[in-house]
DNA sequence: GGGGTGCCCTGTAAGGATAC
DNA sequence: GTATCCTTACAGGGCACCCC
């Protein structure tokens, strides 16, 4: 380093050997630690530089040491790491922070190596590495960051973790004494790197990796997040051995490298017959197919049982049923309405079950609601989509179907109907809708009753047509009737094949016509109501009615 | 036929124990 | 100090069955 060394090293004296004078005179910490971590550092470079500690533990401590200073007081960008050093004897401390840097260097191998640019502003020194100089500082910084419960202490390398290209590799592959086959992975980002145990087991792939020394083990689960895996790092019993351990999914949500890695260990031992065939075929399919879990969430049990759609939760945790179920409520979803709920009872498990109108429900909430409530109806539909795609076929057309349903409440306009044409009774019609409009009414009995009315233009004829709600029968079913007119264009029954061809243009589905004494009788069930429900100017009315009509 | 529920069976996660 | 095994609870797939 020459004369720049020599000055450093003046700094470095100073900072040591003064360091009572400097927290007498100075009488803050601050400052001292200023000086004290990077001169810390220096000389951790300098022995290793030596000979005298070992490279990669040096490279790691100080990754560590720089990351937890950046955490304080500087600023990671996409293609950017800045350290800021401010205050009462910046310029000494940043140029204690050059000196480390330029140690730093000589330790790297030639592909690591990264340049920084320094520059004052506002009396603060900014030591900066700016995109391919920054890339190479960020990949020790995201190997060497501290960590704990699966992320960084500080939310500032948390993007570390795209960037970083921690390599895998495997081998030493051996048969265990009992026959399970094992293997060595190593994960290495930059110049640092942990060997890890691979064993395939009876029912599923153990990745682990053990120490009494804690740090290694913390450095071990931080590079395997790199590799896409969030194992944390536990205590092993109650005594000094700290371990990281991951298996079978969550390694197949980890990044393709690691996949590839595992696979070829299971590809190998099914070659060599070590391993069944059929899981070692399944193992393969998972890990090569990756393994998208999402985050927060549960996996939802969705599958067909004779034509109807089981989307559901299961566990025989309670508190994992109740969490389900809050987070189903927040949605905007109504218990009993919505979806059932089963505790946990004697050991059997309870769940957490999406009534098809829930899914419906939260299919128009992921588009028609509002805030939180819209952002988690439209991350649960898509991850019931999503479960249901993987099922294939008819599981995901009947998904499909529902959540269009549910989507489609309210979304068109009854304006939207114009000139569409209709097959009633084998005879065309043209129908252009021209408003409407629904209403509550109570009957005569006390009966609530909705009042759908509708203007229309039928094959040139212009008339009002009105179909009113009400709920029959023992089981309280919605029913529409309405009845023809002897006085429209036509008589009753012209009157009431337009009215046919009206409601089967705005519902999609013919009514139930029929006679009675001398009347025409026009008849809606639930599913034309459902069909009315889609327009923007019905929907709440219908919404609501049915809500007060139960 | 579709909606909803119960239950069996298999695979996986988690944690501790033990062998070397 | 590390590698390997063991146990148990839990999660999830899928089918049978009941009800309307």
């Amino acid at each position: 380093m020459g004369r720049v060394g020599e000055e450093v090293w003046g700094i470095v004296d100073f900072a040591l050997n003064d360091m009572y004078c400097l927290a007498r005179d100075c009488a803050r910490d601050e400052v001292a630690r200023k000086f004290v971590e990077p001169a810390l550092e220096l000389m951790m470079l300098d022995k290793a530089l030596e000979g005298k500690l070992d490279r990669r533990e040096a490279l790691l401590r100080f990754g560590e040491m720089y990351a937890t200073a950046i955490a304080g007081d500087g600023y990671v960008g996409p293609r950017e790491v800045e350290l800021a050093v401010g205050g009462e004897l910046g310029g000494g401390a940043a140029l204690l922070r050059l000196a480390t840097l330029h140690l730093l260097n000589e330790l790297l191998p030639d592909g690591l190596r990264f340049g920084v640019h320094t520059y004052v502003k506002e009396g603060i020194y900014r030591i900066a590495a700016y995109g391919g100089d920054a890339a190479r500082l960020m990949r020790l910084l995201a190997a060497a960051a501290p960590s704990a419960g699966g992320g960084y202490l500080s939310p500032k390398f948390e993007g570390f973790v795209g960037e970083a290209r921690a390599e895998v590799r495997f081998g030493g592959m051996r048969l265990t004494p009992k026959g399970r086959v094992a293997a060595d992975l190593t994960i290495s980002e930059g110049d640092i790197d942990v060997k890890y145990n691979v064993y395939l087991r009876e029912h599923d792939i153990l990745l682990q990796f053990a120490s009494t020394d804690r740090g290694r083990a913390e450095l071990a689960a931080r590079l395997l997040k790199l590799a896409g895996v969030g194992a944390e790092v536990e205590r092993v019993g109650g005594g000094g051995v700290w371990r990281v351990r991951a298996t079978t999914d969550m390694l197949a949500a980890g990044r393709k490298e690691l996949r590839d890695a595992i696979a070829e260990v299971v590809r190998r031992a099914a070659e060599g017959g070590w391993v069944n065939s059929e899981t070692a075929d399944r193992w393969l399919e998972k890990l090569e197919k990756g393994r998208a879990l999402r985050e927060g969430w549960p996996k939802y049990n969705v599958q067909l049982t004779e034509g109807a759609l089981v989307v559901r939760y299961r566990s025989t945790n309670p508190e994992n049923i109740e969490r389900e179920a809050k987070r189903l409520r927040d949605m905007g979803l109504e218990e009993g309405k919505h979806f059932a709920v089963r505790m946990p009872e004697g050991g059997k498990a309870g769940y957490v079950y999406i009534l098809r109108e829930g899914l419906e429900r939260a299919a128009w909430l992921s588009v028609h609601g509002e805030g939180d409530q819209q952002e988690l109806a439209a991350e649960f539909v898509d991850l019931i989509l999503e479960r249901a795609e993987e099922k294939g076929g008819a599981v995901y057309k009947k998904a499909l179907e529902v959540v269009r349903r549910g989507r489609e409440v309210g979304s068109l306009k009854l304006a939207d109907v114009r000139e569409a044409e209709v097959f009633v009774g084998g005879k065309k019609y043209v129908v252009t809708v021209l408003g409407g409009g629904a209403e509550f009414e109570e009957g005569e009995s006390g009966r609530k009753l909705l009042r759908i009315k509708i203007t229309a233009e039928i094959d040139g004829v212009r008339g009002e047509y009105t179909i009113t709600f009400g709920r029959y029968g023992k089981d309280n079913k919605a029913l529409g009737r309405a009845y023809a007119r002897a006085d429209a264009p036509g008589g009753r029954e012209a009157d009431a094949e337009r009215f046919a061809a009206l409601i089967k243009a705005l519902t999609g589905k013919e009514p139930w016509v029929y006679r009675v004494g001398n009347k025409m009788v026009v008849e809606c069930g639930g599913e034309h109501l459902d069909g009315f429900a889609r327009y923007a100017e019905l929907a709440d009315a219908i919404t609501s009615w049915l809500k007060i009509a139960e």
